[in-house]
DNA sequence: ACAGGTATGGAACGACATTCCATGCTGGAA
DNA sequence: TTCCAGCATGGAATGTCGTTCCATACCTGT
């Protein structure tokens, strides 16, 4: 009665914490939020459960590196190279970890000039939010999980890695704008929660999935619910029943930067007043 | 060898959506998300898992209609007795279901006035979003489960039936605010957005479990965050610990409140600039 | 060669959501 | 009244999941 024995052989690649996080990201962009179980990830990666268990405590702690690695890149790719966009933001987005944070020599120093036009080379703060928001966005589009896993991540603990850097990457164009020291935190916390709350919102149904392109799910998608909306009772919901048109029409992007746009302008705003007639509200 | 037989009496008070709902509702309130369990309801209810199952279809139907029950009471709450606050939002809020929509008979229609300052018994659109908005923070701080909710039910079905309540709520005070027609999808989706980001942010650790009020435990954590802030690594986090110590002197409820204003302040620059010039943007 | 920490893979466990089914109930037809 | 067809219920059974436990292999310094 042998108690237990070897049966298959050692892997000869080493695993590790990055290995397996990447794997954890690779598994939740092909199969959703439910296709990352310890199960799929054993056989992805030809071991047990006891191996990943030694480089992750749990699948919490699984998750949120997943979460702070795709953020990670998307802040990275969005940060550094203002004019390169966040074409960055797609492809498999791990393994950049560490390296985020190395970006942004000094720049944010010529910066604070007008506001609305733009020249080749000159990259106004406003642009440079536009830019750090679109990377989040595109990212949450690549990885639908996303949206669910930052709205979890943060409010469960903000104290973690993801919420500053989303907070530092906005916040420093923040400063740049001209904001006083007083309203910082107002102020990028507003773009951050704006942010959030939108992506989170657009995470709906890019759809990989069918051989398609994406447009056309999200085109059916959109018009699903605008129907469903327009079928509203309109003694209830007659607000809602008058956009429904609207949403049917309206690109993600575009309204996603007329939001910032919007929060931006109200931070401008109120600066505005607050220099005018310092010592108010 | 008897195939199977009753042994427990039928329950003299009936089964029903309301009664599973109401007791969703108070097992996430008690024992946190991971407490709402099958098993857990059906002790709490004296049935059986098939009896449950007869009247939702699965978990994530029970969790939607949960969701939906508070979100209804919050807003009618709110949306209501604007003077009222949003007092009605403690209290369990559950079994508000089905009488949200038949609030809010027509009113809006003494808004409009100027924007800034209110009398007695008028209450300008501006308040009114504050106050829809603050039913929904509330909401949030006594039922934590909800924050992650919302952007779970948000991000994968937004036709269903919770996002139009807050739609229609915030939307037609937007309405009332004058905004252009081509504008109300975009001024409703930044404050709706933002509303959702922030509160989702701040759902943390209000913590009715300790005998403690919940303003100590607040307090105690917000005291970790900014702490681990301040610790932050200085040549990639400078902006971050910069704002470490307002992160743990601010008040959570006035933060909220200027984000508002600030949105609401870039909603009526744009609007302005666009009556004084129209046809731009 | 060998000892001890590091790392690995597989078996086992308990909790969970969900399904299945035998049973009880109720209201209308006979 | 009796009976039958659904509605409704509760409990047992199922399969999957996260997690733990442990025997074992690898590796580094001696």
């Amino acid at each position: 009665m042998a108690t237990r024995s070897r049966r298959t052989p050692r892997r000869t690649e080493a695993l590790s914490r990055e290995r397996i996080v990447e794997a954890a990201v690779e598994l939740l962009d092909s199969a959703g939020e439910s296709g990352l179980t310890f199960r799929a990830l054993t056989e992805r990666l030809a071991t047990g459960p006891g191996a990943i268990y030694w480089h992750v405590a749990n699948k919490g702690e699984l998750l949120g590196a997943a979460t702070d690695a795709v953020v990670a890149a998307a802040v990275a790719g969005a940060g550094a190279g203002a004019a390169a966009q966040a074409e960055a933001a797609a492809g498999d987005a791990a393994e950049a970890g560490a390296e985020a944070a190395a970006a942004e020599p000094g720049e944010d120093t010529a910066a604070a000039e007008d506001g609305a036009e733009v020249s080749v080379g000159v990259v106004s703060p406003q642009d440079r939010i536009r830019s750090v928001a679109l990377g989040l966005f595109d990212a949450i589009e690549d990885h639908p999980w996303l949206a669910t896993q930052l709205a979890t991540q943060l409010s469960r603990s903000p104290w973690g890695p993801v919420t500053p850097r989303i907070f530092e990457s906005v916040g420093r164009q923040v400063r740049a704008l001209g904001v006083p020291e007083d309203g910082w935190f107002t102020a990028t916390s507003a773009l951050v929660h704006y942010v959030l709350g939108a992506a989170g919102q657009n995470a709906v149904n890019t759809a990989h999935g069918s051989g398609l392109g994406p447009g056309v799910d999200r085109a059916a998608f959109l018009d699903a619910a605008s129907t469903a909306w327009e079928q509203l009772d309109p003694d209830d919901y007659p607000f809602t029943r008058a956009v429904a048109a609207q949403v049917r029409e309206h690109d993600d992007r575009e309204q996603f930067l007329a939001g910032i746009d919007l929060v931006l302008a109200g931070i401008t705003a109120v600066v505005a007043a607050h220099t005018a007639a310092p010592g108010q509200e």
